[in-house]
DNA sequence: TAGATTGTTAATCGATTAACAATC
DNA sequence: TAGATTGTTAATCGATTAACAATC
């Protein structure tokens, strides 16, 4: 494996890759092109050679790729079969959702506990996951390897929640409050859910459409 | 305003402006320079300027920024005062989850309604929305004008819902499924929200730690 | 006015695409 | 073998950064 810093483009692109491949594996094809495989996705079939090529061959001249070969070295190169552990801070609404519906271990994480600051959601567990109470967080983190706190606490504490996380040397948060947490001096990595701005940028485009409409009417188009 | 074609990565970089504009309007403070606002978000002040640029002139030489009118520039340019239209579909936890938690009119949307097939969620209202039957959305869309559809119903649903809707020629989903609706042969603006893709992104990150700290270790390092 | 900072043009950097020898 | 398709190098394209005249 090759390893000269990988463009995050190329890193985000590979779950759709491996999105896509399963797709195709579930639908029973064995190989597939980067040529087929970019005309399904809407890349081009060099982009797809050059993405796979930062991590290594994967492929075989005149053949393509073997999908089932090429899904699980994505996989692997996602680190799904790490393990990494993750817990949950804050179980309202959202982390209820994440609890209830996101199959953390589909994608190799282990979600190992959850947190809260409400009495009436400590000592419960949901889906195999129990709820602890926040005051335990120093003492759990003391006993336990955890590498990615989920954070869906309210905004208001988001911040104060994530510099105590930091200071317990969290490696990773999966920030899904719409404060941002960017530490610019602990090199904890951050991932941001921010619904908003994926909802602004969808209303700037739906904006956009808006007006080349009005255009088109007033140069008398539909 | 400029129209020649405004990049992706621009557009989702106004959000964050947008979001640390607001922060510092609610410190109280009037003026920023492109220099100040580049070392608060880990930007050049030439790229803050390049963005804006793309629309305008917002600025005053030897000044800087008015925070409050670029702040409202910016909403402006995201469309944030046209008041869009948006219904739900599907009010299982991610949904209910949105409906309770996230304030749509916050970022100048109208959530007008919610639906359902779920006899137990329907007629009841929801944070002043009420969730209809499912079996009514295609009157729904014809009585009224809906922008944008948040799509959270179960996966295996998605593709089915989705194609509903786009027949329904809604003009926009926000994708809360992990189902690619990507449909080329319509020109519905689709925005993705796929929670595992930003998990794998995040493990992807996490995993390349590991073994740069297995390297060090290696070299005798910590 | 002098200093500061914009908006924009030019230079650089990086990412995508094209081309092709290697080879299955 | 001949045809197909990879992995990689070179060319192109686009995005970021630097520089600076304009001007508040």
């Amino acid at each position: 494996m090759k390893n000269i810093k990988v463009s995050n483009n190329v890193i985000r692109r590979l779950p759709r890759y491996l999105r896509k491949l399963d797709e195709l594996q579930y639908n029973g094809v064995q190989r597939v092109s980067s040529a087929e495989l970019g005309s399904y996705m809407g890349f081009t079939s060099s982009q797809i050679r050059q993405d796979f090529s930062h991590f290594g061959e994967f492929g075989q001249q005149g053949y393509g790729y073997s999908v089932g070969l090429l899904r699980n070295q994505i996989a692997t190169i996602l680190g799904m079969d790490r393990n990494h552990k993750a817990i949950l801070v804050g179980t309202g609404n959202i982390g209820r959702a994440l609890m209830d519906n996101f199959c953390f271990s589909e994608w190799g994480i282990d979600l190992i506990a959850a947190f809260d600051v409400d009495e009436d959601m400590i000592g419960i567990k949901r889906n195999g996951v129990e709820i602890y109470d926040a005051a335990t967080l120093f003492d759990f983190m003391a006993g336990h390897h955890v590498d990615i706190a989920v954070l869906a606490v309210p905004s208001d504490v988001a911040r104060q929640v994530a510099d105590n996380l930091i200071a317990l040397e969290i490696r990773a948060i999966w920030n899904f409050t719409n404060v941002d947490i960017t530490e610019p001096h602990s090199n904890v990595i951050v991932e941001n859910m921010h619904f908003s701005d994926s909802l602004m940028a969808l209303n700037y485009y739906v904006s956009e459409k808006d007006d080349s409409m009005v255009c088109a009417r007033e140069v008398g188009g539909v």
